[in-house]
DNA sequence: TCCATATTCAACCATTTGGTTGACGATTGC
DNA sequence: GCAATCGTCAACCAAATGGTTGAATATGGA
């Protein structure tokens, strides 16, 4: 998955995943406490945060034996650019997404849109 | 996948589909022009273009023995605003956003969010 | 009618995904 | 120091994903 808009977007296909950063939307929080309110293991959550992080959507770190997630809007905003491009939203930021695909679209081989 | 969002974000996790939504974003073709560029079988594109229609990304239209193949922005909608209320986007339409989480954040085990 | 074109279907395969459990390494508090 | 807590790691598993090939199903044109 070597493309950013790959990872991004699988790591928001699982409702699970979408849930926790719901959560985190509200405010920073402990791996055990975001793992709280589901029926899975604990290591599950965590595997999960991990796509997150690794998707770039949040951010962990270390403080003593608590591992702090926090999100990273920022991360978002290429696929959110990229997801305007294709309705007459009102903010289409027409030039990004035509520049964007000015380096994509070329060559649908390399599958890089 | 019983959640829209699961089917949307899910379809534009994959590099070809996202070129193939690029593509239909110029104009509307046939299956075998869409698959034409790529390296994949025809049956295979087949198969994305199944997933893009069951996301609601794109609908399909036999006239003769050609399917004709176009983009339908809307479906993308729930999706932008659900991701657009993760950053300082421009545009956040909080009030829809909040309204949204309002109906899904309350009981994560449901994880519709 | 017969053949070619357009598309999907069905069976199969390798890889990835999302979950489990149990062991492990770090850190904290008694 | 010792025990409990926090989180990850490793091995495993079932199911889903993304691709293949070959047959089947229209439809259009000669």
């Amino acid at each position: 998955m070597t493309e950013p808009l790959d990872a991004i977007f699988s790591a928001l296909a699982d409702p699970t995943r979408r849930a926790i950063l719901s959560m985190l939307l509200i405010d920073d929080m402990a791996v055990t406490d975001v793992a709280a309110p589901f029926k899975m293991s604990l290591a599950a959550i965590s595997k999960h945060l991990g796509i997150l992080a690794d998707a770039g959507i949040i951010a962990r770190e270390r403080r003593g034996r608590v591992v702090w997630c926090k999100l990273d809007p920022d991360a978002l905003r290429a696929a959110s650019v990229w997801m305007q491009g294709f309705g007459q939203f009102e903010t289409l930021d027409l030039d990004a997404f035509e520049a964007f695909l000015d380096g994509s679209l070329a060559d649908p081989e390399n599958q890089s849109a």
